[in-house]
RNA sequence: GGGAGCUUAGCUCAGCUGGGAGAGCACCUGCCUUACAAGCAGGGGGUCGUAGGUUCGAGCCCUACAGUUCCCACCA
């Protein structure tokens, strides 16, 4: 006994992670400096938004990959976890005109530059925020190597990439429509839009033709967009219609002439078959439009009132717009019918506001293009989603990409370098700004006021973080990065144009594999949010129960890609867990002696159960590491979780038990030595999982590493398959389960010894039930144990279990009820009759015996032989207990 | 309209290439046994959504259907 002895019962978190944590930044575990010997292993983190607070989506996210990383660092990686943070234009800007509204100002009040400054001065402050509360799950970042996506470096990759697409044709300024906020006062691109199903009307209107008495219906769901309709259309085929084709009719309340035309975009079984054409305000309007040659009139301003083109409704904002059209048009007779219609209204993803499809002059990225190769790529494996169904979504996206509008009317973001000649009009995209229009060199000279999609940045987060555009050293070497983990909601944004992105600019693709993950929920199976309130924190969930259990639940019992759902409940098991390893090493630090010194073990001296676990252990070390190659942390963590639990701590330490009491026992170093030996690498094995427990634990141990993390991870050997221990200690563990059955049902504590007598021709068991004498004694209640050949001298009274090999007999004298005990065997034996038969079933049937592969028929045939062994025993039993 | 997932014990979920259904929690019965009551020992509980099919053999593969969740498209 030692000091370890005194140590808490129960683990307490906060006393180590904190610690742990600084232990390992001090000694640079985290920092990844470029080995040449070494293969590299490289995950760029998704960049977490500068405003963002840590929620369970991070707290999952982050754990993979922590997950991942600490294990091939193990494995003898040059491993580099890159961390960093996204500036979020539209989120960050959001937040900071609102702080200033607060102050009663408005961005236009102050201007851009101060703007900007208080942006950064707002970065500074909150940014890192973020990024220490990583560190509180216990990421293993290379630190040193933060980024941030308006950093010089990574800015200076934005640059070069639009200028280079630019040159390219890549990417183009146009006129068409796009998703207008009107509360973000930005374009967004289709992506960023959000689609909701909304209980809205389908308002008839009569347009009248010019010179007659009739009238062409047309339904619309944003009637205050007629102010801009420039034309009716219908399909050519439409003989309801056919001969007002190239009529005129009067649009209502502006008394404008517009056209009646045809096209084929129009659906005849549809609405009344007539659709007013509005181009500067709906995308097939706006294509229609074109074809046509139809004029384009914008009614709109940026925050969704009406201009002067609206006429009498300027001023107006769109919705009050709508309820006076409405109302003018029933006055003026004009309004046919209104319909309940439910369709779809785009929102915008971060503000949720209902956007406004509207013609606007923007930059976009060419897609077509760009999208070919990033499919090919993965059609081809060279990227590999996990689970494999994502890229079917990847697919459908990438095939059916439309133009990407890349220009934000946002400050806080990278300014596009774009620059326009006021003389001459001349666009100029260049990194720097021209001194003199190359055309008509005039100096007024203007930068482009809009900055770049916050995705444009992160496209290019894989190389642009190792130094891109420079060719750095950083970059020839850990990138390509291995894997990208993110939830799947993200595909679109981010993934897939990282994929093109990196294809294009390295010629390379960005990762090997998308490693996704799902969404965590709340215990009802909500999505958690901050409007609905049901977030759990991570948090506090940290704070209660410690890292390595909010790590453990968020890993345990969830495969790959599919959502979960978060209960405290699975948390305390967790943290249960964490406990039982702690007293399970605090009951092998206390029975080690002062000074342990493992340096003289005789492998010879190893006992059964020592080979037993070993073995075992062997086999764990295995079967986790394929799982982890595939992916399958959750089966790999399960593994561990069941070995140490059920294997370690229920079984072997109890085997071991008598060894350590007794200090003269000579295997007892053995004992000492396995039981160091297992749960250092139990402790391993659980180290990417649970990385501050079991740190703490290993620290303890004798080993010769001086930290876990950077221990190497412990490989599978041939020299340690004990396939005869491990059966022989399956039948001890059989026996004991059976005893221990028996007793219960007989209502007999294991506390109240009893004989126990074991029949067994079999010479090697008999040999194994004698080795586990002391075991019966300790684990099943025996105060003798006897191993006979046959059934001399076994008492009627005794109660009986047969076993696959061996009968067990335990004498209970007055305690046996006989009739009872006929009647349990009775049962055994009929379930014993039912195996057979379904033994026999399977091999009187030629189709299996000739199909089936051979190991199946004989482990078929084997299991036969077993049961009709013991049903004969059992038969016997019950003969001589009838008589 | 197109696509994907899910449906397994009371609850939450695992189940790897098809070869006798598992865990955690909950529940029941014993135990404060000198690592752990956040524990130990034992136990009950499932015709794996329905119907077909392939196969010697299906929770797993195929088809249809039902319920459910989500993604994409956006017919004005």
């Amino acid at each position: 006994m030692n000091d370890f002895e005194n140590i808490a019962k129960t683990y307490d978190p906060k006393q180590v992670e904190d610690r742990t944590y600084d232990k390992w930044l001090k000694k640079g575990y985290f920092h990844a400096d470029i080995d040449e010997s070494k293969a590299p292993y490289t995950i760029v983190i998704p960049p977490p938004n500068i405003t963002g607070q840590l929620h369970m989506g991070h707290a999952l996210d982050n754990t993979l990959q922590d997950i991942l990383i600490r294990w091939k660092r193990m494995q003898g990686f040059c491993t580099l976890w890159l961390p960093g943070t996204d500036h979020a234009s539209i989120a960050t800007e959001a937040r900071i005109v609102e702080a200033m509204s607060e102050e009663g100002l408005t961005k236009d009040d102050i201007g851009r530059e101060a703007f900007l400054k208080r942006a950064w001065e707002w970065k500074k402050l909150y940014g890192g925020r973020i990024v220490e509360q990583l560190k509180k799950i216990g990421c293993s970042c290379d630190w040193e190597r933060e980024r941030f996506t308006m950093d010089e470096g990574l800015s200076d990759a934005v640059r070069e990439v639009f200028i280079k697409l630019y040159n390219k044709k890549l990417i183009y300024r146009g006129e068409r429509i796009i998703n207008w906020c009107p509360k973000c006062c930005t374009s967004i691109s289709d992506a960023e839009v959000e689609f909701e199903e909304h209980e809205g009307h389908f308002w008839h209107i009569k347009y009248p033709v010019k010179d007659s008495d009739e009238f062409i219906v047309v339904a619309t769901t944003r009637p205050e967009t007629m102010l801009g309709d420039t034309a009716v259309a219908v399909n050519p085929d439409d003989e309801r219609y056919t001969k007002l084709i190239g009529k005129t009719v009067i649009l209502p309340l502006m008394n404008r002439e517009i056209p009646i035309i045809a096209d084929e975009y129009v659906d005849k079984e549809f609405g009344t078959g007539a659709v007013k054409i509005t181009p500067a305000h709906d995308p097939n309007d706006f294509e229609v439009g074109m074809r046509h040659k139809l004029e384009q009139i914008r009614v709109m301003n940026d925050d969704a009132t009406m201009n002067e083109k609206a006429g009498q409704y300027q001023g107006f904002d769109r919705y009050d717009a709508r309820a006076k059209i409405i109302k003018d048009l029933n006055e003026l007779g004009l309004l046919d019918k209104i319909a309940g219609h439910t369709h779809n209204v785009g929102t915008c993803y971060r503000c949720n506001t209902v956007i406004e499809p509207i013609m606007s002059k923007q930059w976009f990225v060419h897609m077509k293009p760009l999208a070919k190769p990033a499919i090919e790529y993965v059609k081809n494996g060279t990227i590999k989603f996990v689970p494999d169904r994502f890229s079917k979504i990847y697919y459908n996206w990438m095939e059916n990409i439309q133009d990407w509008c890349i220009s934000r009317q946002l400050w806080w973001g990278h300014r596009i370098p774009a620059y326009y000649c006021l003389e001459c009009g001349e666009t100029i995209v260049s990194a720097e700004k021209p001194e003199l229009c190359p055309k008509c060199k005039s100096s007024k000279i203007e930068q482009d006021e809009d900055t770049l999609d916050t995705w444009f940045s992160s496209a290019l987060w894989p190389f642009s973080t190792l130094g891109w555009p420079k060719d750095t050293e950083d970059l020839r070497y850990f990138y390509p990065t291995n894997v990208l983990v993110t939830a799947y909601d993200i595909i679109f944004f981010w993934v897939a144009r990282m994929i093109f992105s990196g294809i294009e600019n390295m010629g390379r693709e960005p990762f090997k594999y998308v490693f996704i993950h799902g969404i965590i929920r709340d215990p009802q199976g909500k999505k958690m949010s901050k409007s609905l309130g049901n977030g759990i924190d991570p948090l506090e969930i940290i704070d209660g129960y410690g890292t390595d259990a909010l790590r453990f639940a968020l890993v345990s019992g969830n495969s790959p890609g599919n959502d979960q759902r978060f209960s405290v409940e699975k948390v305390e098991s967790s943290r249960n867990f964490a406990n039982k390893i702690w007293n399970a090493s605090r009951f092998v630090l206390m029975n080690f002696d002062e000074n342990p010194d493992f340096s003289a073990i005789d492998g010879k001296k190893f006992e059964m159960a020592d080979k037993w676990i070993l073995s075992r252990l062997n086999t764990l070390i295995k079967e986790v590491t394929e799982n982890m190659g595939k992916f399958e942390l959750g089966i790999a963590l399960q593994k561990v979780y069941e070995f140490i639990w059920d294997e370690f701590c229920d079984w072997y330490i109890e085997f071991v038990k008598p060894r350590l009491y007794d200090r003269e026992n000579e295997s007892r170093p053995e004992a000492q030595y396995v039981l160091n030996h297992v749960l250092a690498n139990s402790m391993k094995l659980l180290h990417p999982y649970m990385p501050f427990i079991t740190e703490e634990i290993y620290g303890h141990l004798v080993t010769d590493d001086e930290s876990i993390m950077i221990a190497k991870w412990p490989e599978y050997n041939d020299k340690f398959v004990f396939k005869s221990d491990e059966e022989s200690m399956q039948l001890i563990m059989d026996a004991i389960r059976n005893i221990r059955n028996i007793r219960a049902e007989m209502n007999v504590p294991v506390s109240k010894p009893a004989k126990l007598i074991f029949v067994s021709e079999n010479k090697k068991q008999q040999e194994t039930l004698k080795a586990g004498a002391s075991l019966f004694q300790r684990l099943a209640g025996a105060s003798e144990t006897i191993v006979q050949g046959d059934k001399d001298g076994i008492p009627v009274d005794a109660v009986s279990s047969i076993i696959s090999g061996a009968e067990i007999y335990i004498p209970l004298e007055d305690l046996i009820d006989v009739k009872k005990e006929i009647e349990r065997l009775e049962k055994e034996k009929a379930n014993l009759q039912k195996e057979i038969n379904r033994a026999d079933g399977k091999l009187n049937n030629e189709g299996f015996t000739a199909k089936a592969p051979k190991s199946v028929i004989d482990e078929e045939k084997a299991k036969k032989e077993k049961y009709k062994i013991m049903f004969k025993k059992v038969e016997e039993r019950l003969a001589s207990l009838k008589k």
